[in-house]
DNA sequence: AATGAATGAGGGTTCATTCAT
DNA sequence: TATGAATGAACCCTCATTCAT
């Protein structure tokens, strides 16, 4: 009978316990903000009893952690080499970050979170550090590609040029949360002034 | 009277005390962020008990609100009209934020933690929204004076060129926190791609 | 009406209600030793909210601290000087003795919490000290007294002697826990050791 | 037969586990007490989960029995008969002490926190009383057999007379926590006290 | 205007213990 | 026999806020 029935306790393996723990919490952030993480909410919405949370994360600094690694795996996925040109590659720049907006609209606000408390957590700083450098050191390989081939302006300092670019992008993001549309015409004007024609 | 001016030299008074209050947030803000902001600390380091403080705010929202006020009123110096050309003009805008990074980094921080926390708060996300929107809209008149001026190139969409050049500003600086030479580099070749030779 | 009183927060000075607590948190001790002390179960029974305590013993270590220095104050109440001999001052000690294991065993208990707990808390560990070191002091004097007297046998260490009276009466109710026939039995063998006859 | 000699061979080994979990706790109590005490720690110590631990001991309690009966085991150690008379068997009872507190520290640390935890835990405090009431007796022995013999002077009760001894022992080492040389020092006053010349 | 006392509603963490495997 | 997963019940402490004075 149903009142007989005692709860079933789902076990899982640890490492799927340890991912469904961790999206949640990423889960979270992105909804309330890392001031509205509470370790009780991570564990309640898993289905789990808090004190099972601290079994796989012993601090909810190590669960911080383990969603910072989650969000560097996000944004790792490998890209398939590409035949294009280096203005193709830019496009396809511009294309991901558009793709990234609309579809994974929590990965942005997580990073925003990050961002906000990476200057009093530095294991979330490193984190977002290595995201952005390496992001901008794509962007500098295209630019210098460009440039050689002609297709691009030469450019002072395209570390700075590279700087400047996905500055941009993530600028213009977070302070405008822009719909497609204008996303697509800040993209434009960039690719504009970066063209030789 | 003597009787017709107390309650005038008692308004000045509790002005007094609220901006001390507030200037103390604002000071607490930079120093510890958003997560650190605590009624108590502000209330301790003005030398006055918390509960006063909530006699002159009484919420901690309020209180943000004052300082998201304070933070406007920072920035709303009127600036000297120039008679500089656009690209003049344009230096100008990129040395003011040199300035106040340089010159004012708590403003800088405090800046930093209300636009990151803007999505989560209205009144900070109408005030950072103010301001950007205010920045955005004079570097849009400097462009289009420029582009019509001759010294810089044409461009689609005006506002959106504004909103990446601001973009690029404030993304470069939060995402990379750069020192001021990579930040000078950087207006430089933004400068660059703007400019007709 | 019954249901429109609200509950009437009474507000004691500050030092009452430091006393108050200090006193409940004491009795809890004698009752459920180190290990059962809670701040909250404190806080009930003082009738009020345990964020109450916390105003007035910022950690539960400070409230130990308190406790402790209400120990040290419940055993120094100054004794009025006597015109006894040695041998009354001894009786006296012994009378002491067993008047505050008769009236006040929950002080006796509290000092055995102390103890067990001193080898892991130095503030602890001071106060037992201090208040052993005072008694075996005063037994010395006794003692000396006593043997200039000639009432007394000589002793080659008087320290060690005061020593180990000290610890044969601690020692005894302690271990023992002996009832008041006992006792006096015990303390009268004491007394035959250190006589002449 | 193999068949019936390996139930022998697993409850020795079963037991051997017991043993080692019972010396983990114990050496565990020396060093953190027993507020310090936790399943988990001795668990890890000994190697095992502490899933298996409770295999063992179903509850912590029934550990620290394992613990007590244990150190009622260290101290049952049958004491070769002497030939010495009274005095050189007083003499020895303090040699023993000495040499418990010299050479088993922990020992010594583990039966301080037990006595002075005993009236929290019944069984502990039967092992407490057993252990005191042994030595008690023995003490009594010894001195009614030297007062026999003259050597001690006559004592009104000598069970009050070794009740003294015992804790006078006890109390001033608990009490003072005294080096060799005090210690040694208030046994030679004690048996000062006791004997005739 | 100002304050000390008081509080409710959590928040992260701990720990002995249980259970399915 | 042995274990990793899971838990309930607390525990100490925090903090914005309220209230009587």
């Amino acid at each position: 009978m149903d009142k007989n029935e005692r709860p079933v306790r789902r076990r899982l393996k640890a490492d799927d316990r340890r991912r469904q723990i961790v999206e949640t919490a990423f889960d979270t952030i992105a909804e309330k903000g890392f001031e509205g993480l509470r370790t009780r909410d991570v564990a309640e919405r898993v289905g789990i009893n808090s004190a099972t949370l601290h079994h796989y994360f012993p601090t909810k600094e190590a669960l911080v952690e383990g969603v910072a690694e989650h969000l560097e795996r996000l944004y790792a996925r490998t890209r398939a080499p590409t035949r294009e040109d280096a203005l193709g590659k830019l496009r396809q720049e511009f294309a991901d970050v558009a793709y990234f907006r609309r579809e994974h609209p929590r990965t942005w606000t997580v990073s925003r979170e990050f961002m906000l408390r990476a200057p009093r957590d530095p294991t979330v700083a490193a984190v977002i550090a290595r995201l952005n450098e390496r992001w901008r050191a794509s962007v500098e390989q295209v630019l210098t590609e460009g440039r050689d081939a002609g297709v691009f302006h030469a450019m002072r300092d395209p570390a700075a040029a590279a700087a400047a670019v996905v500055g941009a992008l993530w600028g213009s993001i977070v302070l405008t949360e822009p719909d497609e549309a204008r996303f697509t015409a800040i993209c434009e004007e960039i690719e504009t002034w970066l063209r030789t024609y």
